[in-house]
RNA sequence: GCCGGCGUAGCUCAGUUGGUUAGAGCGCCUGAUUGUGGAUCAGGAGGUCCCCCGUUCGAGCCGGGGCGCUGGUACCA
């Protein structure tokens, strides 16, 4: 067969997972990688580049297996060791602390940036390789790092276009989940991750959705049938009216109802330190309560909470940390409009110890076909007081946020806030082919002014081809010199941004007449096109 | 992994009850136009109809198997 003569061609195509950037969207990236930088090394974040490659063993949990050693991320094998590409920036970091601790400061504030690669199937909007930007507090226990690293993270989406109102940071804490599980009794590891993850799912599945995957299970929208944990009905219920508490304390607040004083439940509280603090306060909260019952919310909710903990020491605790960040950053007014507690937040099975939170936008962004679109979280973090452990053997709290900057710069692409037409270069065009220095002096005189310019490289036999290519970088200006405008040393200005807004009404003839073109002196030429560029 | 949808030109797709040389639009190249972007006109390049097996005189179309893509879901440090 006559195919068999063909030789197969490679086929030009990014991996599965992978894509390419072109221009525009490199330079919007960087700049909001650089803007994220800022606000964190404004907050005292020291940078870090960390290594790309990692071994195994120090990324952690994936030894290597003989059967599957690539699950989740993209490892080899060189000589004894297994190398992989790191799958975050927050395992690394805890590598280099443990490796570096003598010589850094404690508590260490570090931010870092960079692509991260995850050998898992992409879907749309996930992909293998993207982008992080961390910051984290290594060395510290205390809650006010990280109730500081949720306000950075609102003064971050604020800095790249993302204000008050399009988004919610959302706070829960792992204590609390730990006991909730407590409370109802539930001891079994695989149950409990089970019931975690399970509870992460609310947000998407409702509380109905809840019901029947803790019970029995339930099919999904494509008739994929999904395991439930087989939990007691009262454990579910116990599980439900955890998930509900924040809806019932926003109840009671929009009917103008609240705990009367906030110090009501004090004997209560396990951490003596939060509750002197806390005592002290009640005045505050009293008034709060008159002036502006909605900042009441995020306390109402830990209320409702607290109840649910009910005996669970761990779970007291983790309310009462959760209540001291929202009191933090109350204070420092970012209040409940923006940060929300919320006990459905679990972020994960991984190594969170303590608060977990993540940044969620609320504005609705359709897709290319105009179908509303969830975004998830764009951002997210929390405490993983066990991480460095692995390496020193001694417990190091961290805390810390990742920003997926990818995400979030899709999501200001869909909603318009981004990504205009980026400027081209004025494109000096050539007529004649022996005269290739003169046009490169122009184009040298251009850049010596700061303006960004080219000389046309093509094939300039057909002069038409030219203007195409001018347009299609978009151009905002061509320079034409020909033998007469050499004669007498000036040069043809075309406005390209003008022309094409003629052609759009004009007839073929009248534009054709080039009203957008101006003759000027070589000499005049950086001052026009200066003005012409403004 | 599980459930569904879809595989025909670079892209988006059409292709009749199975019938000769597989089409359109867009894009690309050449020319009308050796000093001017758009539009128009003329011409051109570009195809293992995803692969294999089967049914048939005959398969892009029918049957079986495989592969790939895609949407959802599961996992996700």
């Amino acid at each position: 067969m006559a195919r068999k003569d063909k030789p197969r061609r490679a086929r030009a195509e990014t991996p599965k997972g992978f894509r390419d950037y072109f221009g525009a969207e490199v330079v919007e990236r960087k700049a909001m990688l650089d803007a994220i930088a800022e606000i964190y090394h404004r907050y005292g974040f020291d940078a870090l580049e960390s290594s790309a490659v990692e071994t195994v063993e120090a990324l952690g949990k994936f030894l290597p297996d003989v059967d599957r050693p690539n699950e989740g991320v993209f490892a080899w094998q060189e000589d004894a060791d297994w190398l992989a590409l790191r799958y975050d920036l927050t395992a690394p970091l805890a590598r280099v602390y443990a490796q570096h601790r003598n010589e850094l400061p404690t508590p260490y504030r570090r931010y870092a940036m960079g692509p991260v690669w995850r050998n898992e199937k992409p879907g749309p909007g996930r992909f293998r390789q993207f982008y992080q930007c961390d910051a984290d507090t290594v060395g510290t226990a205390s809650v006010a790092a990280d109730a500081e690293i949720c306000a950075m993270l609102c003064d971050t989406l604020k800095k790249v276009g993302i204000n008050p109102g399009d988004y919610v940071v959302r706070v829960n804490n792992r204590k609390v989940l730990n006991g909730v599980l407590e409370a109802i009794g539930l001891e079994d590891e695989a149950h409990r991750a089970a019931v975690l993850r399970t509870i992460d799912k609310f947000d998407k599945v409702g509380e109905t959705g809840v019901r029947e995957l803790l019970g029995e299970g339930r099919k999904d929208q494509s008739g994929a049938f999904i395991d439930g944990v087989g939990l007691a009905n009262d454990q579910i219920e116990s599980v439900i009216v955890f998930l509900g508490a924040r809806a019932k304390a926003a109840a009671r607040v929009a009917r103008g109802e609240h705990t009367q004083g906030a110090g009501i439940r004090l004997e209560a509280r396990t951490s003596s330190a939060a509750s002197e603090r806390w005592r002290s306060d009640d005045e505050r909260f009293l008034k709060m309560a008159s002036d502006d019952p909605e900042r009441l919310l995020n306390f109402e909710t830990l209320n409702e909470l607290r109840g649910l903990v009910g005996r669970s020491e761990v779970g007291l605790q983790g309310i009462d940390e959760l209540e001291e960040m929202a009191d933090l950053l109350d204070l420092q007014g970012y209040g409940p409009d923006r940060i929300v507690i919320d006990p459905s937040v679990v972020r994960g099975l991984g190594y969170y110890t303590g608060p977990v939170f993540e940044a969620e936008l609320t504005f609705e962004i359709a897709d290319e076909k105009g179908r509303p679109q969830r975004f998830g979280s764009v951002a997210g973090g929390g405490r993983y007081d066990d991480l460095v452990t692995r390496f020193t053997g001694q417990a190091v709290p961290a805390t810390g946020v990742s920003i997926g900057v990818d995400r979030l710069l899709a999501a200001l692409h869909a909603k318009g806030r981004t990504g205009g037409a980026a400027a081209g270069p004025v494109i000096v065009t050539v007529m004649d082919r022996d005269r290739m220095a003169e046009y490169q002096s122009i184009c040298a005189m251009l850049r010596g002014a700061g303006i960004r310019a080219e000389v046309y490289f093509g094939n300039p036999k057909n002069f038409g081809n030219q203007l195409k290519y001018a347009d299609r970088r978009g151009s905002p200006a061509a320079i034409i010199q020909g033998s007469d405008e050499a004669a007498r040393d000036v040069v043809q200005v075309k406005d390209l941004v003008l022309g094409a807004k003629l052609s759009q009404d004009a007839t073929v003839e009248e534009w054709k007449e080039n009203p957008s073109q101006t003759e000027v002196p070589v000499g005049d030429l950086v001052t026009h096109l200066q003005r012409l560029l403004k």
